[in-house]
DNA sequence: AATGAATGAGAATTCATTCAT
DNA sequence: TATGAATGAATTCTCATTCAT
């Protein structure tokens, strides 16, 4: 009897530090699927395999939730491909395209798009989590990117164009294809093809879609 | 008549055809502000100078709401640059230079601007809102687009591109540039400068990015 | 176009007195179907063939609809049976016979049955819609069966029995038989029957269901 | 102690199995007092001694109460005379006085009472309760009370009777009792007397009205 | 006499949050 | 640390009734 009572505990008791985490996880999941607001934190606990007022223990309020989602999607990132691009010397085309790819790399990865995705959808009901998401990444990200084209126009590398909004044509053709297809579910007919996507996109950006009259491609 | 005006202040005003369509302005206001969830049917009817229930004499539902907002909206649109595109004949550049200019022109108008942003907000909630602005708008604007883009390069106006992953580059510049001003607030320092992101994307677009040398690349 | 418009005039215009009773009669046709609390006026109006705010010309509340629909299946029938009960002399069973046979084919009469139907589900809400029933109708029909049974017995045409609870075993066989099949649908499966359930009825409260030793009947 | 006590009205109180059952006491009282419609849940809570979100922790829905009341009523009664009957051997009548009596008994209980009431009341509105009180009770009730009547006749004990009509005559007068003195308040100077009442009717039921004479009728 | 637009009180239901255990 | 029963504010939607025309 007693031996049958000590089977009743769980194989693995997590460590109560693993638990927000776990709660977070459930979060996104959920927050993807239907949106904050239609998600209970009662559906989020159970997800996360506990009860309703222990999510309470680790967190005050459900907007607490979302607001750590964003906060602990950002840690990581703070100042990584910033840091690559801010310090890059040499043929900018060369930065630009490997930031192309890395960024191809990391919106293939759905928990990772789900908060900048999750971000536009609340941002009306929580300025902060922009005001967060803009602090800890865009403010690196795009001046890196501007100071990048900058240095490329300045050595000659680059036609003189603004480099604040040239960054819009450097990652719009991204942000495009993945509203397309998040949003209204227009997919190429062989999927995402951020590759191909790439590709096309890197040979317009660079060479522009003029055909080249005669002489050098 | 003077008193006359002053006597004019009906509590109930007759033969209102024009209610659907203050309704739906005061709720496309709110909507805008607060996002859909937070918006009261109460507030809706305030705004419009009715009572809540009169609101639902216009609208079985809250819902049916902001459908009727998106129906409304997408009717002027349905077939009007697309034809446009889809008829062109000639240099594509010059179609391609004059859509620009329309959308930015399209997009420099709140309200108008207001729709899409509604749509990528509460997809989550309403998938039927962006099925009908993919199956009313962008069904017809993005093939349009495509097919101009393949003919300019059958014509030989344009290098080899794809046609269908070139249209991410073409308007995406314009969704980057509205979305880190809108989401985040990220705006130039002289204003959303729509016209200077046309001028500049356009040069990128159609030349490259890579400066022009003569002799060797 | 004068032509048209005279065209558009009802063939008939009905006479306004008659409209009361179309409401009521629409209002009896609903009420029966959905019961009081879900027919709303404007279902009335509707199936009466005017405007809700037509049927407050005639009726001060919904309320008075439903009473005025009792007073007036009441009124015709006020002392009818009754009167030719409370004045019958001789054996009471040919009486109590005719009485039955009256009570069979008025029941036979949808709209007739229901107005009690209608009390029976109203009662609690409008208390005085039973109480008009009680005393326009009941009132005056139950003293005179039970003095028509007094009598009997004092004529000694029938048994020695309380001609008060007597009335209940007269009348009570209807009522069962009503209701089992009004409210839980239990009809026998030729239909309802009233002509043999009145006659099988009669046998035994004239004659009882024992069966006769030897001797009389 | 006496402190103690005081204490001892907790906000909470924890591990309520018997809550539902508390709520259905309290809805019962308020469905017979004001109707279903006319009980707001809130009412129901209160009397209950919770608050209105509590009830929707026991019931999906006010209607879900309704099922339920008449589902626990159903269920000790199931198959309980029914039983007695189906398999009663002998002389019926002595089974039918004994059921009758019974019958006299539970229907002197309000709280049995007010469960058919209730239906009857609501049958418009929840077709499905009639339906589960027909399937569960008379279903059974009624099938057993035919079949003593039918083996009464053909072991000699009764007249020639149609058993399905009869079972009418033998209920009916409970019925008519009830339903005058509950709708239209029509009681007895003595008050129910439920025991008079079946002891005139079996008297009816058994021997008939007409007085027995030797010779001539 | 008739219309039907407009009102607004009222009720069911949901869910974030609390708290006794 | 964890539970889950309990709370109650908040919001949508309904519909009897009113009233300008």
């Amino acid at each position: 009897m007693a031996i049958a009572a000590v089977r009743r505990t769980p194989k693995f008791r997590r460590r109560a530090e693993a638990r927000p985490d776990e709660v977070l996880d459930a979060a996104l999941d959920l927050f993807i699927e239907n949106g904050f607001a239609a998600t209970r934190v009662d559906d989020i606990a159970k997800r996360a395999g506990l009860s309703k007022g222990a999510v309470y223990l680790y967190f005050p309020s459900k907007e607490a939730i979302i607001e750590a989602l964003v906060r602990r999607a950002l840690v990581p990132v703070a100042s990584n491909a910033a840091d690559f691009v801010a310090h890059f010397d040499g043929d900018p085309r060369i930065a630009v395209s490997t930031v192309m790819k890395m960024l191809a790399g990391t919106m293939a990865n759905p928990r990772f798009m789900a908060i900048p995705k999750l971000i536009v959808r609340e941002v009306v009901n929580f300025p902060e989590l922009a005001a967060m998401y803009r602090r800890e990444l865009l403010d690196h990200a795009i001046p890196a990117l501007e100071g990048l084209i900058r240095r490329g126009v300045d050595n000659g590398y680059l036609r003189q164009v603004d480099p604040a909004l040239t960054v819009r044509s450097v990652v719009g053709a991204f942000i495009a294809h993945l509203m397309l297809a998040e949003v209204f579910g227009i997919v190429p007919p062989d999927g995402l093809a951020l590759d191909r996507l790439v590709d096309n996109h890197l040979l317009i950006l660079f060479d522009g879609l003029s055909r080249k009259q005669e002489g050098a491609e």
